[in-house]
DNA sequence: AAGCGCATGTAAAAGGTTACATGATTAC
DNA sequence: GTAATCATGTAACCTTTTACATGCGCTT
């Protein structure tokens, strides 16, 4: 199963970043989030470890086993570690459901600040993509296109979803986190219910 | 913006058979739909056209114009309108969120019975994948990894947002096609609520 | 006896993005 | 005058999949 378009390196790296594991476990990680995220291909992760290895983020421990092939555990390093905080705290951009997903796996690897940055980043861009969608359903309305109206009022419907998600989350979050961390005014983000 | 693992040749093809359009046209159009579906690269897009030529699925009409580069407008031929309606017919499989609406989008080049069967498959596919999640939610439940908490509880919330919708959705649109043409066992697919 | 899970990897091919090239017109 | 929109396209590069190679042990 395709993992769309998302660095596989830090996909792996991240996950690394949990606990030692080699690729084959890597891979059967992902395959028991079933759908989530997808199972990347074995042409994928084993060309990533190594890269990652090369790049001297992980390192490589070897248990060499009669019968069967060796197993290779791969630990994150303290450079490995930075890296990935780097790229987890790096603005998201327009990521995909699926790249969100992906990051917001990561979790453990940010500061909850960070995590916190990152719903409210991810908030605001959905909100304006759904008033898009929606926008868009308005002028549509009469019969213009079975398919393309399908199209947008799934968009808007996920998005709304998602919306209400990030809206419970943020306040689970808020209230699980240390209260004295208040962040830059969060009221500005457009709510929910609204949209 | 990547588009993700959805072959741009079919995308294209399927947009086509709505109006005939140059290759600004289909990344214009895409790009008003903003997030729902991204923009394909016009190195992707024009190459595909000319694939979609070579291939006798489309035909090309040039309107020359001093200053300007030719227009060129693609418009789908017959063998086009088939070879798309046999893509769009084809079971979707494990297919990701963004190529689930692809083809939803392409919905009026389906016969309903088609659009009513895809929208079955989903139904079940991200049922089961909605199962699988919430069991996995189940089993973590102590604070073992705050990233995977929230992407699984993310899933778990995007999964049911879809199943609602579908739901929804297919009775809208038994109510709106010929009633008569009932299709198998309907009931026998999971409803949204109790997931 | 067949097939699956374990476990690693490689090479070729596909598919796409990035970045560039070209150049007129319109809006600020 | 500067930027954006219109409008096409190419080539190098990157990532990922596909398909293969290898081989043991366990289950059906």
């Amino acid at each position: 199963m395709p993992i769309g378009v998302v660095n596989v390196r830090y996909l792996v790296l991240g996950l690394l970043a949990r606990r030692p594991m080699s690729g084959y476990d890597i891979r059967r990680l992902l395959r028991s989030l079933g759908w989530l995220i997808g199972i990347p291909s074995s042409g994928s992760v084993y060309p990533a470890l190594k890269a990652l290895e090369s790049q001297g983020l992980v390192t490589k421990e070897v248990t060499v086993r009669h019968d069967r092939p060796p197993r290779k555990v791969y630990s994150i390093g303290v450079a490995g570690k930075q890296a990935l905080r780097q790229w987890a705290s790096a603005p998201a951009s327009a990521s995909t459901l699926r790249a969100f997903v992906i990051r917001l796996m990561l979790a453990s690897s940010m500061s909850p600040e960070a995590i916190v940055r990152y719903l409210q980043d991810r908030q605001s861009l959905v909100a304006s993509h759904a008033e898009t969608l929606q926008e868009l359903v308005r002028r549509l309305d009469k019969m213009d296109d079975l398919g393309e109206l399908l199209a947008l009022d799934y968009g808007v419907a996920v998005a709304r979803a998602e919306l209400a998600w990030l809206d419970d989350t943020l306040v689970r979050l808020r209230e699980t986190l240390p209260p004295e961390e208040v962040m830059g005014d969060v009221s500005a983000a457009p709510a929910a219910g609204d949209v």
